[in-house]
DNA sequence: CCTGTCTGCCCC
DNA sequence: ATTCTGC
DNA sequence: GCAGAATGGGCAGACAGG
């Protein structure tokens, strides 16, 4: 059967059809049906002008963001030196892979300089669909979920397949593509692999440990929960690489964890899911934010990386030597790792019933500088790429002593009353007052009625409405 | 060199 | 990451 | 209760321009 190659302008025409449809399912009958209709080198395209993203997994960057477009808009229609047909879909998609790829001196110029003839070519319509693609803000109710199952409709597979095939290769592009031209045979036939990272399991929030400890069945495994980057480490041989939970691969950026790891991890090939932490040399772990310096840094990384060790914790495995383990219960993966992973790289951890020793153990977590605890269902399998109420994280509320400031007066129902107030807290050492934010929220009438006597009576100055 | 601006499926 | 909203 | 969309703060890289 051939296939009529598709214009930017059939691509618009499908956005606005299923923008314009407030049914889910209708939407997906949309979609589904225009699938089908493409040829293969049109899959990947499309889905990523759908969603907005022009890239997945890959290490490129568009580089055009608010400001280009703006400049680029601003210089209005030029004339086409030739008379050019309609636009092609995959043509749009190519050029932005083209203007991505443009680098070095002047490339800014360069890329404002092909986006604009992009534009061109466009009709104003066209022109405000690239635009919301190259924000990433395609916002027409397609995104990832309606995807997965427009493309279960288009080859009559269960969504199950489909979703299955996606979080093991984390590319919604290449699943698109490889069930539209190999069906089910070839959903099936993609399996976890070494070096394919693939998105964790997230924790839900519990208010303490209590409720945790109830929730995941009375006995639970109580971890410490650190104040890090959640990574996934893949090791096939002598090679390893650790990525971020977005897939990132950051293996340069903690290229010393790297080299210690391979020691101390004792299988052929693994997938094992951890924290990284940055640590102090007295140590202490230390905050995210010392971490995040390290994070994807090139210039001057390894005097940073002296300055800021860090270690990893692991809590789970998915894989391991042509295994995969995330449909097993929380408990046999546990001791796969412990079988596999040195002590002194595993996230701290008891197994318990007695809430008395939950509450110590997160409190010694507290004490010891860390977040809190995540507690674990013992039988619970790693839902990839989901928040799941089987791992539920304990961590204290952050609370702040705060001085009012300054306040606004209120508009429409809180005419009369100071309702927006600026915070600052104390500065011990400049023995100043530092403004550090605003509210209006989370007072009652009465409380506003009181806080705006308060505040007349405190007042020193008063300029404008504040 | 240094500094400012823009950008990022960034990390949390 | 959190917060809000519509289903 | 869930999924999606919208939001924030901070950080480093790449480039432009002096």
């Amino acid at each position: 059967m051939r296939k009529a190659f598709k214009s930017f302008k059939d691509f618009i025409e499908i956005c606005s059809r299923i923008e314009s449809t407030s049914s889910i399912l209708k939407k997906q009958e949309i979609l589904a049906g225009f699938l089908k209709t493409l040829s293969r080198d049109e899959i990947k395209p499309f889905i990523m002008l759908i969603s907005g993203k022009i890239f997945e997994k890959e290490e490129r960057e568009l580089g055009i963001g608010y400001r280009s477009v703006l400049s680029v808009l601003k210089r209005g229609k030029i004339r086409p030196l030739l008379e050019e047909g309609p636009i092609s879909m995959v043509d749009v998609y190519k050029r932005l892979v083209r203007i991505s790829e443009i680098k070095g001196e002047s490339s800014i110029a360069k890329k404002r300089m092909m986006l604009h003839g992009l534009y061109n070519m466009l009709s104003s319509e066209e022109r405000e669909y690239l635009t919301r693609i190259i924000f990433g803000e395609v916002r027409i109710g397609a995104s990832e979920g309606l995807i997965l199952k427009s493309i279960a409709e288009a080859i009559k597979a269960p969504l199950d397949e489909v979703k299955r095939a996606y979080l093991m290769i984390g590319d919604l592009g290449e699943t698109a593509e490889i069930a539209l031209i190999g069906g089910r045979n070839g959903l099936k036939r993609i399996k976890m692999k070494v070096f394919n990272p693939v998105k964790p399991m997230l924790a839900t929030q519990a208010r303490d440990v209590k409720e945790a400890l109830i929730s995941a069945g009375g006995r639970a495994a109580v971890e410490f929960k650190y104040d890090g980057a959640r990574v996934q480490v893949h090791v096939k041989d002598e090679v390893l690489r650790i990525y971020s939970r977005s897939l990132i691969d950051l293996t340069q950026s903690f290229f010393d964890l790297a080299d210690e790891l391979k020691g101390k991890i004792r299988a052929k090939e693994a997938i094992v899911d951890g924290e990284v932490v940055a640590f102090s040399e007295n140590g202490k772990p230390l905050p995210f934010q010392i971490l995040v310096r390290r994070i994807k840094r090139i210039r001057k990384l390894p005097e940073i990386a002296e300055r800021i060790p860090v270690r990893i914790f692991l809590f789970d495995v998915l894989y391991v030597d042509g295994k995969t383990l995330i449909d097993r219960p929380y408990m046999e993966r546990i001791r796969v790792l412990e079988s596999i992973a040195n002590p002194d790289i595993l996230a701290h951890r008891i197994i318990t019933s007695d809430l008395k020793k939950a509450e110590d153990f997160y409190e010694r977590a507290i004490k010891l500088g860390h977040e809190g605890v995540v507690v674990k269902n013992l039988l619970a399998p790693y839902i990839l790429g989901s928040r799941e109420r089987t791992w539920l994280k304990v961590k204290p509320a952050e609370t702040l002593d705060l001085v009012i400031v300054g306040a606004e007066w209120g508009h429409g129902r809180r005419k009369g009353w100071l309702s927006d107030y600026y915070l600052a807290v104390y500065d011990d050492e400049r023995d100043k007052l530092e403004i550090v934010g605003k509210t209006f929220k989370g007072l009652t009438d009465d409380e506003f009625r009181e806080i705006t006597r308060r505040l007349l009576s405190l007042k020193v100055a008063e300029e404008g409405n504040t």
